[in-house]
DNA sequence: AATGAATGAGACTTCATTCAT
DNA sequence: TATGAATGAAGTCTCATTCAT
C-alpha cells in the first residue's frame, strides 16, 4: 500500500494521538487539525476511522518484525541472544507510539487482534527466537524445555510494564526526563532482560 | 467507603465493560443497560462517569496489596519467592478486569496515575518484594544487585503480556477455553516466573 | 396563608437565589442545599418549584404595597408626594431581592403577570399616586393632565434601572460597595425622582 | 463579523425566543425546531448555547448606540434633546427584542455585563446625553447640576417599565392590540419623557 | 410529617460520517 | 480530487418530580 504526503502525516499525526489518549479517546476532529486537513479528508483518504488504525497497524507492523538476518551470524549463540534482545528493545523504544496502540487496542475488543498481519507478526518473532534457542540447544549451551512463548511474553512484557507506568517508575527511578528514562530502558533494561533471559536458559535451579 | 448492593451491581458491570471495552468504548447507557438500572442512576450514584472510575479503583485496590504476612513465615526464602509469585498471580489472575483496567487507563492520559491509592499500592508491592530478596541476601542465598523494580517489571508484565495477547496466544497454545488458558497461567506461567525470578537471583551467568 | 419556620427559611434561600440567578438558572436542588433540607422537602411543602414562586410572591406581595396612611396627613402635599418617594424607593431598596424577581419573571413568560395579587397591588400603588396628584391638583399646586401610570413608570422604571446596571454604573459613579451604592439610591436617585417628579407635576414647558 | 443567511435566521429565531422565555428557559431545541435546523447546526454554528447569546449581542449593540450626528445639528438644542429621546424610544421599541434580552441577562448573573462592547455602548449613550446637556447649558437654556446618568436611567428606565408590565398597563390603559400599545409608547411615552426630561433640565423647583 | 431513593425527560454537546459541489 | 456544510446518533449529565417507607 502507498501512502500520499498527506496521508502519511494524518497517519503520524493519528499515531501520537491515538498513543497518547487512546483510540476512543482521539476524535477525527482531533486528527484532522492537528494534521491541518479538512475533516472530510480523513474519511476520503481512509474510509473510516477504523481503516485508518487499519491502515496505520499496516503501515507501522513490518518494522516490527524481528530482523531474522541475525540467524546468519556466525556468532556465537549467547551473543546472537544478546543481540536479538537489545536490538528488538531499542527498535520498540524508538517506535513506541504504536506499540502503545497495539498493545492497547488488542487487549481491547476486536480490534485488530483479528488482523492476520499482526498474528504474522507475532508468529514471526516467535520464530526468530525459537530458532535462536534451538541453536543454542544443539551448541549445548541452552538447555531445552523452554517455551518460546513464555521467553517473548516475557522480554515483551517487562518491557511494556515499562512504558505503561512510566510516571511511577521515573519518580520510583529518580529519572526527572523522557530521555533519560528511554535511555535507562535501552541500557539498564536491556541487561536485566539480557542477564534474565540467559539465566533461564543456562542455569537449571 | 460503604456500597450498597445496587452500587455494587453497577461497580462489577462497569468493571466488566471497561475492561473489555476500555473507558472510552464504554456508555453510561452500556452500563445502565446490563445493570438493569436507570441511565440517571450512575450519576446519582457516582456522580460522574470518572468519579465512578475512581471509586471501581479504590473498591478493588485493596486487593492487590501483596499479602505481606508471607514475611512473618520461617519457610525457607525460596518458598516464600515462590509463594509470593504464586499467590499474587493467582490473585491477579482471579480480579482479571480490574487489572486490565488499571494497565490501560494507567498508561492512557492522565487517568488514575494521579491517584495516590495507586501509587501506595504500586510501592507497597515493590516493599515486599525488596524484603524478601534483602532476606534472600542476608540468607546468602540471593546474590545481590538485583533491583526489585525489575524483579517486579518481570513479574507483573509478563503475566499482563499473557493477558493482552490472549486471543493469539490461546491460539498459539492449542487452548480452547477461557478456563484452560487460566489453568495455563496459574501452572505453567507461575512456574516459569518462578524459575525465571530465581535463576536471576542465585545465578550469575 | 402562614408559613412554618422551616418554610419560611426555604422561601429566603428561594428568593436570594432567585435574584441572583434567575428562576430558570436555579435548581429546587440549589434551593434546598442552601436551605439544609432533603430536595423532596421543597415539593412537599410547596407542592412544585412553579408554585413555591407564586407562594415567595404572595408572602412578599403585601410589603409592596404603598402605604396609604400618608393620605391621611395632613401635610401638604408636596410633603407628602416628596415621603412617598422617599419611602417607596427605600422600600424597594430594602427588599430589593424579590423585586428583582418581579421585574424579570414578570417580564418573561406567563409567571406571575397572571396572578391577581400582582394586579391588585400595581392598581393600589397607582391609586395612591393618583390621590396625591389629585390632592394637588386641588389645592392648585400641581398642574392637571399628568397620567399617574407615566408617573410611576417613571419612578419605578429609573430605580430598576438602577438595580439592572448595578455593576456598569457602579463603575461610573466610581462607588466601591454595595453599601455606597445602596445609600447612592437612598439620596442622590430619591432627591432626582422627587425633582424629577415635582417638576413635572408643576412645571408646564 | 459576517453571518450567512442560515445563522442569521438562528439569531432571529433566538433573539425571539430569549426574549419571550428568557436564556435559561429556552433550549437549543426550540431554537432548533423554529429555526427548522438541525439541532447539532446550533453548535456547529456558534459553538455553544452561551457563545450564540454573545453572537446575538454582538450582532444587535451596534444598532443600539445613539446616533451622535444630531450633535452636528445646528437646531435648537430643545429640539435636538426631543429628537434624541424620540429616535432613542423609537429605536428600542423597534429592537424590542433584544433589549428586553439585554435587560434581564445582565441583571442576572454574570452574563454579558461582563462584555466591553455592552460598556462601550453605554458609555456611546452617556457621551451623546452629556454633550446636548452641555450645548444646553452653554447656551443658558439648560439648568447645570444634572447628572447625565440620572437622565439616562430615567429615560431607559422608564421605557423597559413600560416593556416589563405591558400585560399589566395595556389593561389599565385600555390597549387591546399590541401595535396599539407600541403606537402608545411611541407617540404618549415619548412626550412623556421630553416634557419629564426637559422640566428637569430647565426648572429650578 | 418527612425523606432517602429512584427515575423519565430533557438539557447541552460531540461524534463520525455523508452530501453537494 | 478535495472540502465546507450539514446531520443523525449518541454521548454525559442535570432536572423536577414521585415513590415507598
Amino acid at each position: 500500500m502507498e501512502f500520499s504526503e498527506k496521508q502519511l502525516e494524518i497517519l503520524h499525526v493519528a499515531e501520537n494521538l491515538f498513543s497518547k489518549n487512546g483510540f476512543d479517546g482521539t476524535s477525527v476532529r482531533d486528527i484532522a487539525q492537528e494534521a491541518q486537513v479538512n475533516v472530510a479528508m480523513i474519511n476520503y483518504y481512509f474510509g473510516s476511522k477504523d481503516k485508518l488504525l487499519d491502515d496505520l497497524f499496516t503501515y507501522r507492523v513490518e518494522k516490527f518484525k524481528m530482523d531474522e538476518s541475525i540467524l546468519n551470524l556466525t556468532s556465537p549463540v549467547m551473543e546472537i541472544l544478546d543481540e536479538m534482545i537489545s536490538s528488538y528493545i531499542k527498535y520498540m523504544n524508538s517506535s513506541l507510539a504504536i506499540y502503545q496502540i497495539i498493545a492497547i487496542e488488542a487487549g481491547v475488543k476486536r480490534r485488530l487482534m483479528l488482523s492476520d498481519s499482526y498474528k504474522n507478526l507475532k508468529e514471526h518473532n516467535l520464530q526468530v527466537i525459537s530458532s535462536i534457542i534451538h541453536r543454542g540447544i544443539e551448541t549445548g549451551e541452552f538447555l531445552s524445555g523452554n517455551d518460546p512463548i513464555l521467553i517473548h511474553a516475557t522480554m515483551m512484557g517487562t518491557f511494556m510494564n515499562f512504558q505503561m507506568n512510566k510516571t511511577f517508575l521515573k519518580s520510583q527511578l529518580n529519572i526527572t526526563t523522557d530521555e533519560a528514562y528511554s535511555k535507562y530502558m535501552e541500557s539498564t533494561l536491556v541487561i536485566h532482560l539480557q542477564r534474565t533471559i540467559k539465566a533461564l536458559l543456562t542455569y537449571a535451579y
